[in-house]
DNA sequence: TGCAAAACTTGATCCATGTCAAGTACTGAT
DNA sequence: ATCAGTACTTGACATGGATCAAGTTTTGCA
């Protein structure tokens, strides 16, 4: 387990393609995780936060299968895979643990993907929200109050919208009196509503 | 390994909320993945098919979160989770394999997300058929002539569609002269075609 | 074999969101 | 502090897919 060097914003800690030679954990900053479309375009599968692994698709191939770059100053820890194996060799706990940790990808992947089948546009940016507010609350971070690292355009490809349509939705919350928004600080005022819209009680 | 007995269409393998004592190997037939909504919608993840695993979702929490539910008469293979960490105890490649497994779940829902976010209805029906084409190929099947047992009210939940949207989008393919479709019997004709849309060289 | 129910197709209309276009507010460099 | 470039907001309009509503085909049961 060896601690990386800081990545600035925009630096790329694995790319797709590269042989998976180890899972990272993310100690601060943040990070987008991405591919790159035929078209070129970027396709947004997710954000990174403190504590959150990156890698895991790895496995399925011994290749990472997506680009993962910062979005904010990136500290973070390496984990070699040879050590891993190593490691799960004598560890029944750490064995489980690394599945418990698949698993929950697995099963958050497909939550998201549900949420898209879904709701509309507003429902996607309220689950958005409630779900980084929730995120960010784990880690012991204020789930009201906070500083979104991510682009309008970045939210819009992960959500399947366009940016106009991100912005508009924030833009009701705030005149509805569920958010503060002044550029990418966010305030939430109504995290039941949020939550609820987000959850498809819409 | 046991072999589990038969069931009949309809029939629920595994619920969510139970608790996650075994792994499954579909072996024949066809079951269909899904999980209630708090509307008393379903929302549907996925189809499996023979040789294709149900349960890995469970390692999250030790419960299973989705249902799943016979849509053909479906023969299938037990795994029970003990036995199977005392066989990750002592074999090394098993536990690489079942990494692997987990890993490729993780990515396809990945890849399948992406998909939602970025085609439209014609290009998530298309690329639809052509994955159930290729997985039915990987088995040793048909990839132009096959069956589907799942009605277009399941393509449609799945596809965050609706079953009219479903049922044009057969339509168009149908009269382009990509398909001959009747009922739920499918005969692909341009595989190259759907493959392309389905993949977002729309 | 025939009948009823379910599944599917097709058509007409409406609306949410995409698209295009301007204008405004940040941000970072000099 | 100013300026240029980027990010974001807002508006007007177009459109793909949802919704509503018949019809038609298929399926399973008597």
């Amino acid at each position: 387990m060896q601690r990386g060097r800081q990545l600035r914003p925009g630096v790329t800690l694995v790319r797709a393609g590269e042989p998976m030679a180890a899972l990272f954990v993310v100690r601060s900053g943040s990070a987008k995780r991405y591919s790159v479309t035929l078209g070129g375009g970027e396709q947004v599968h997710g954000f990174v936060l403190p504590g959150e692994l990156v890698g895991l698709e790895g496995f399925a191939s011994g290749r990472y299968t997506c680009e993962v770059s910062a979005l904010e100053p990136l500290g973070y820890c390496r984990v070699p895979i040879r050590k891993l194996e190593q490691l799960l060799e004598r560890l029944p706990g750490l064995r489980r643990e690394i599945l418990r940790l698949l698993g929950q990808a697995l099963d958050e992947s497909q939550r998201l993907r549900g949420e898209l089948a879904l709701s509309d546009a507003r429902g996607r940016v309220a689950h958005f929200l409630a779900d980084l507010s929730h995120r960010l609350a784990r880690r012991g971070l204020s789930p009201t109050e906070f500083h979104l690292s991510m682009s309008r355009a970045d939210i819009a490809r992960h959500l399947g919208l366009t940016l106009e349509t991100v912005s508009r939705a924030l833009g009701t919350f705030k005149r509805e009196g569920w958010l503060r928004v002044r550029a990418r600080d966010i305030s939430v005022l109504r995290p039941d509503a949020l939550a609820a819209l987000g959850s498809g009680i819409a």
